[in-house]
RNA sequence: GGGUUGGUAGUCUAGUCCGGUUAUGACACCUCCUUGACAUGGAGGAGGCCGGCGGUUCAAAUCCGCCCCAACCCA
């Protein structure tokens, strides 16, 4: 039974131990019936360094949702996975051993990232644990496995076969330092000191109306030997004659058109712009738009190839160096000044971004829009609102999906390319995982011409090609050679119960997910997503290494009990951001410490052995406590159905505490009855259910505590409800007990409250009147109809003579002192003649003729206006105010 | 620069979709009170021009427009 005080840092950490060793959250290893399996696609976390703030806060959530479900009506499915196969590992790897990959041959290089993703995981792991998830550990994954490499590879297989991947040289996002395409997501803006420069171009072959020469403002004088083309907005007449003439390039002497174009800034610079292949995004645009030329002058290292000339071999940043001396020396150099601009730059290493023309991969999705759309739509959205983010990023999509990475670590293309003809040769699913840097291509000649040698792909997939297939992964998705199709280990968890994640990836990782998914099995693979927010610091701002407001997980808990963590967790509405606040925290630890005491109080009022319901049935107090605990349970459910996790936590953490707590257990000290006896554990118990969910240590331990061994001798018990007849599971944990369902149980709402009301008032008057709570109290009178309260009621208030009147009227005067409005009926009736009524009334410038008000010169219906009463009492004793019942009571001090 | 979401007492938040006149709860603050668990408790109090400016309406925290601030996404 709970004494003294409870204590987290023992009791904790003991659960979280347990949990692990017992495979509490086990998913079944038999076949489990669809109808309730509760399957959820967790985030997995990308290895790059330790467990943060907003981890913690994003896995409660989840949490909370496994453990409610696992009670209420699932088999919960609730596994975890590391992705650990993209550029963030191998980073994490080069910074940990201060290496760099280019340095090693890619299997050396991949075997030491695994290495160090292992210790980061193994401390990961047992911080996740720390934190209390309900995760089935027997079921994890890391992306970079030969088993999710199948997976992956399979998938890439499959597009191909399905039509929905091609191969395209095409102009790609660049990183000169780390020599891969990256995406656009991967890119960041950067303010960068630069210089412009004012370049003086000559006209060729001038006719008569054209100027001879024109100025052109750059940032990147480097990249005159890329340039392909003069661009002037179409509505610029000053320089509108230049428009079809041709220019002469400085220092390069090749000649481009001069074309309109409503692209161009006219507000920068000379208002003339080049285009070169490539400097940035417009670049690309008009050379797809105008069909220029291609003059490639930046090689993948940043160096300048032999469109430069004399040039040749040299960095980017010497040939602007050099480039800009002899455009001075030339006399087209007319000016020169520091500027200060945003640059895209690779987030990861803070390099400038080139664009390259290479060979790629990419997955067809802008054929499919309003497919994609559409699967979006099929989903239920926790939040509503975070579908429009998905909306509009499907609507703008402007470009296939690139998922060639020329990186060392990751998961390879499964795919080789005759040397002589380049035809694409796959690899055979059966062979899956292969690596074509190693092993050999499933034919020794090719099918188109015979040519017996093969170049391999030395390309990795983009992580999200790999991670935006965790459904699939979760499901043991594989290739049945034997049926030829593909099958799933688990196909009851597919589709998918929820997906949770953050806002800031729905365009990555559930976009993604849910169109390969999507492609792969033809269905949608999320029943719902539940999208949470960010995690804010005390003062609502981002939490950032350079503003060093981060949060520390392991701070924080060795301060606070995890339970208090999980309360402040679950203070939030879905979706929106939450700010960490140590006061939160405190209220959760306000909570815990509130369950411990009155978990006390319930063990000695109601001692073993476990109570059953008394012959002659429940008090009335009795039974509508557990009525509006029914009524509490049903709305906790309904919340918690629907992700309200603040609703939920608060409107229980209200009943509890102020119902239960300061209302009936007062009442329930006075008395050593059965019924309360009965109440008073059924009631408890009923409460340790709820709270569960989010409270999981305090819970369990209590739990254990007080029923877990009685489990099944309440079930023998006649008078326990058959719905609350604990699981068997429940002996090892409370999470495995069933939810608490509704009793049905019939009681008289009205007189419960109204009692309540009575007890409420009269400790007011005793607050009020600086007695102590246990004073007597000489003579109460009520005028409700409160039978079947009154021993209730003077034995916790201590009244000496109680006299209840349930159906005489009070011995009190109503006094009329104003007039309210039914403004609903009022206002569209009367319209602006409102405001002349309010000031008539202000003035108490009115009639009252029977049932009508007249005022201000219009005639007012009875239900149109109600009367202001203030109740006055002129008898002996004190009137109390008691919301609508009438309470007197006399007392000689 | 564009989009999405949010801005409510010192702090966090409910209410906003569907307009109705006393704006919810908690923390902190002030006053009082030891009831058989909890003073880390209980009772009460004070504290808000609902981000700003306009508009619609008899009536706006709520609807509309513009602006400011923040987070996220995209340029």
């Amino acid at each position: 039974m709970p004494s003294g005080e409870y204590d987290p840092d023992t009791a904790e950490p003991h659960w979280q131990r347990r949990w692990v060793d017992e495979e509490t959250y086990a998913y079944p290893d038999e076949p489990v019936d669809p109808n309730t399996a509760f399957s959820i696609d967790t985030p997995p976390p990308t290895v790059s360094g330790s467990l943060h703030w907003g981890h913690v806060y994003g896995s409660i959530l989840q949490d909370v949702v496994a453990r409610f479900h696992r009670m209420y009506d699932s088999e919960v499915f609730y596994p975890f996975g590391y992705d650990d196969n993209g550029i963030a590992s191998e980073r994490l790897a080069e910074r940990e051993l201060d290496i760099r990959h280019q340095d090693y041959e890619r299997r050396e290089f991949q075997k030491k990232t695994r290495e160090v993703c292992q210790q980061y995981e193994d401390e990961f792991t047992e911080k996740m644990q720390g934190v209390g998830l309900s995760i089935d550990w027997n079921n994890t994954y890391r992306t970079i496995s030969p088993e999710v490499q199948r997976v992956s590879q399979l998938s890439f297989i499959d597009l191909y076969e399905q039509g929905r991947e091609y191969r395209q040289e095409a102009p790609a996002i660049w990183c000169p330092e780390c020599e891969t395409a990256i995406s656009q997501v991967e890119t960041e803006d950067d303010e960068q000191d630069s210089h412009f420069h004012d370049i003086e171009f000559a006209v060729a072959d001038i006719d008569a109306d054209a100027p001879d020469a024109f100025t052109i403002s750059t940032t990147r004088p480097e990249l005159l030997p890329a340039c392909v083309a003069v661009f002037i907005h179409p509505e610029d007449d000053e320089n509108a004659d230049l428009v079809g003439e041709r220019a002469e390039v400085p220092l390069f002497g090749h000649e481009v058109p001069i074309i309109a174009d409503d692209r161009v800034d006219m507000e920068t610079g000379s208002g003339i712009v080049m285009c070169c292949t490539f400097g940035d995004q417009n670049d690309i645009e008009w050379y797809q738009a105008h069909d220029l030329d291609l003059r490639v002058a930046i090689d993948e290292s940043a160096h300048m190839t032999a469109v430069a000339d004399e040039y040749e071999g040299l960095h980017s940043s010497e040939a602007r160096e050099a480039i800009v001396e002899d455009l001075d020396d030339a006399g087209a150099l007319l000016d020169r000044w520091e500027i200060s601009h945003t640059v895209n730059v690779h987030e990861r290493c803070g390099t400038g971004v080139e664009f390259l023309v290479t060979e790629q991969w990419y997955i067809e999705v802008l054929d499919k829009r309003e497919e994609y759309l559409q699967a979006g739509r099929d989903m239920e959205w926790f939040p509503d609102k975070m579908f429009t983010r998905y909306e509009h990023w499907v609507e703008g999509l402007q470009w296939d999906w690139l998922i060639s990475r020329q990186r060392s670590s990751g998961i390879p293309f499964p795919v080789w390319y005759c040397e002589e003809c380049d035809t694409e040769v796959m690899a055979e699913k059966a062979d899956l995982p292969v690596d074509p840097l190693s092993d050999d291509p499933p034919l020794d000649a090719c099918p188109e011409c015979g040519a017996e040698s093969f170049v391999p792909e030395d390309d990795v997939l983009d992580t999200w090609a790999t991670s935006s297939l965790t459904p699939l992964i979760n499901a043991g998705w594989d290739w049945d050679a034997e049926a030829d199709e593909f099958s799933m280990d688990r196909p009851e968890i597919y589709p998918m119960n929820v997906r949770p994640q953050g806002h800031d990836i729905i365009s990555f990782w559930l976009f993604h997910t849910v169109i390969k998914c999507y492609e792969h099995t033809g269905e949608v693979p999320f029943e719902s997503t539940m999208i949470n927010g960010m995690v804010l610091d005390e003062n609502r701002e981002k939490m950032s290494k350079s503003k060093g407001n981060v949060v520390q997980p392991d701070t924080v808990l060795e301060e606070y009990p995890v339970d208090a963590a999980r309360y402040w967790a679950t203070g939030s509405a879905i979706g929106d951001d939450l700010p960490y606040q140590e006061k939160g925290l405190r209220a959760g630890e306000k909570l815990i410490r509130k369950l411990w005491n009155a978990s006390k109080l319930v063990e000695s009022l109601a001692p073993e052995p476990f109570p059953d319901e008394p012959e002659g049935g429940l008090r009335e107090l009795d039974r509508w406590l557990l009525a509006e605990l029914d009524r509490e349970l049903e709305h906790t459910t309904a919340r918690l159905e629907n992700r309200e996790f603040s609703k939920a936590r608060e409107e229980l953490r209200s009943f509890f505490w102020n119902t239960f707590c300061d209302d009936y257990l007062e009442i329930a000290k006075q008395r050593g009855d059965d019924s309360a006896a009965y109440t008073l554990r059924t009631a408890h118990r009923r409460f340790l259910k709820a709270f569960a969910p989010v409270l999981a240590h305090v819970t369990e331990e209590l739990w254990h505590d007080m029923y877990a061994d009685d489990v099944g001798a309440s079930e023998n018990a006649a008078d326990a409800p058959a719905d609350d007849a604990p699981a068997d599971d429940a002996t090892d944990s409370i999470h495995l007990a069933d939810w608490p369902e509704p009793f049905g149980i019939d009681a008289d709402h009205d007189a419960g409250t109204a009692a309540m009301s009575v007890v409420g008032a009269l400790r007011r008057y005793k607050s009020e009147n600086q007695l102590p709570l246990n004073a007597e109290l000489d003579s109460v009178e009520v005028y409700a109809d409160v039978r079947g309260f009154e021993d209730d009621i003077t034995g916790v208030m201590h009244v000496a003579e109680f006299r209840i009147h349930p159906d005489s009227d009070a011995p009190i005067e109503t006094v009329v002192t104003g007039i309210d409005l039914d403004y609903a009926t009022v206002g569209p009736k009367h319209g602006n003649r409102v405001g002349d009524i309010e000031a008539a009334l202000a003035s108490e410038d009115y009639e009252l003729d029977d049932d009508e008000l007249h005022v201000a010169g219009v005639t007012l219906e009875a239900d149109e206006f109600s009367l202001k009463k203030a109740r006055q009492y002129a008898g002996e004793g004190e009137l109390l105010d008691a919301d609508d019942v009438v309470v007197i009571v006399r007392n000689v001090e």
